[in-house]
DNA sequence: TCTGGGGTCCTAGGACCC
DNA sequence: TCTGGGGTCCTAGGACCC
């Protein structure tokens, strides 16, 4: 049996842990640059709040009702999910964390789920102060499902074993909430008067091949209780890394958007080295503000091999900003730039080459002690000039909490 | 004025191999 | 008139997830 439990509105209660007076008033998160509402309490979506909308379009509604605001703080967020992740292992060792706030867990050969479900939920918020919700059943897919129906309950549990109860809960199902059915998904399955799990589920399995292609084949076989979406328990290496923000500010100024790019970049190859990969070939992509329909488009990219595999910044950055050069143009109003490694081999695998001077990975050791420094005493302590000092692209974040749980200077204070 | 960021998997089609 | 069969690898684009 699989087990998926997910963290309430996880952002929007993070950031009430360390302010208890929120407790039962409106609360918002929103997106990075303040952009998009992306955790609401339960107070905010009974105020007709909805997931993912632009906050500027209901900034007047939000000061109308005094709802708490706050910027995302994911430094804050990724210590207290590290902390609930935790808790939940130790109530079995098959656990697979599936993102900041939810997690699968497998079970074998237990009797009486529902009780441990209830004694998890109750450990998770002794110890952590996060209420979360328990969906469990025979696969994954299900799992997902019966965490949906949990939340709505009253318990936060929902155990789905018997035939019976699956057949009941997946008969009036709406499609849209299915694990594996986005947009697209929906609107070709409503094209054929397919509504709910349950309908989708009475169609043929070619039938459903045809429609959804493999995927939606596996998704098919796990609504009839047979697995086949394996848990993964160890994290694998990631085929992608990348790094991109919008400016505060739109800009064409090739000196803001260098200093971007330099340090977006210097955020990726922290991260290449925190996943002990090393990058073969390095995007760039330029992006103007497409909700402008009054200003002129251009959203140009490139790819650039890189002559060997490498993480360390100094090289990273003047590849990238070589690229921008290139794509840049001054006739456009800018609002984003990414930057995206891929052809990614694991550090320690990186192989010589046969016709070139080159003799490996050189030593690492001047970004290894950058890393060393910026973990002690703060992102950003020591950086290369390029990045900057001024910042004025640098993404908006107005109402930013402390880090309550990861900086000396922002830890509670008793008295 | 103001609209997020970071990933994965799958398929079709083209280039190429013997 | 009539032009094979069986593969791999790569990429772009589309779908999905949180």
């Amino acid at each position: 049996m699989y087990a998926l439990v997910d963290g309430n509105n996880f952002y929007a209660s993070c950031e009430r842990l360390f302010r208890p007076e929120l407790n039962g008033k409106p609360v918002v998160v929103l997106s990075n640059n303040d952009g998009c509402i992306i955790s609401r309490s339960n107070e905010a979506k009974a105020l007709g709040i909805k997931m993912g909308v632009p906050y500027f379009k209901v900034k007047e509604l939000i000061e109308k009702e005094q709802v708490a605001v706050f910027s995302s703080n994911y430094t804050l967020y990724a210590d207290i999910s590290a902390r609930l992740m935790n808790n939940l292992a130790r109530f079995t060792p098959e656990v697979e964390v599936y993102s900041i706030d939810e997690c699968f867990l497998r079970f074998k050969g237990m009797d009486s789920l529902e009780t441990y479900a209830h004694q998890m939920r109750q450990s998770v918020i002794q110890n952590t102060g996060i209420p979360v919700s328990i969906g469990i059943a025979p696969t994954k897919t299900l799992a997902k499902l019966a965490n949906k129906k949990a939340k709505k309950s009253e318990s936060g549990v929902c155990v789905l074993e018997s035939d019976e109860a699956i057949h009941e809960a997946v008969e009036n199902f709406p499609i849209a909430d299915l694990w594996g059915i986005g947009r697209a998904y929906q609107a070709k399955l409503e094209l054929d008067y397919i509504f709910t799990a349950g309908q989708l589920r009475k169609q043929s399995e070619a039938w459903v091949k045809n429609k959804l292609t493999i995927q939606g084949l596996r998704m098919w076989h796990e609504l009839w209780g047979r697995s086949c979406i394996p848990l993964k328990e160890v994290l694998e290496r990631k085929q992608a890394i990348c790094t991109s923000r919008s400016f505060g500010k739109l800009t064409n100024n090739l000196e803001e958007l260098t200093e971007a790019t330099s340090s977006y970049t210097s955020r990726l190859a922290e991260k290449l080295r925190a996943d002990q990969s090393c990058a073969t070939i390095l995007n760039i992509q330029l992006l103007t503000n497409r909700f402008r329909k009054d200003l002129p488009q251009h959203n140009p990219c490139i790819s650039l091999p890189l002559s060997h595999p490498v993480n360390n910044t100094t090289d990273l950055i003047k590849t990238a900003v070589r690229g921008l050069k290139s794509i840049y143009n001054p006739r456009y109003q800018y609002s984003k730039v990414a930057v995206i490694a891929t052809g990614l081999i694991p550090e320690q695998e990186v192989q010589l080459h046969l016709f070139t001077e080159w003799n490996g990975p050189k030593n690492n050791s001047l970004s290894k002690l950058m890393d060393q420094l910026n973990r002690y005493y703060g992102s950003g302590t020591i950086r290369l000039a390029s990045e900057g000092f001024k910042k004025r692209w640098a993404m908006k974040r107005e109402n930013v909490s402390p880090s309550y749980t990861t900086d000396w200077e922002d830890v509670l204070k008793v008295g």
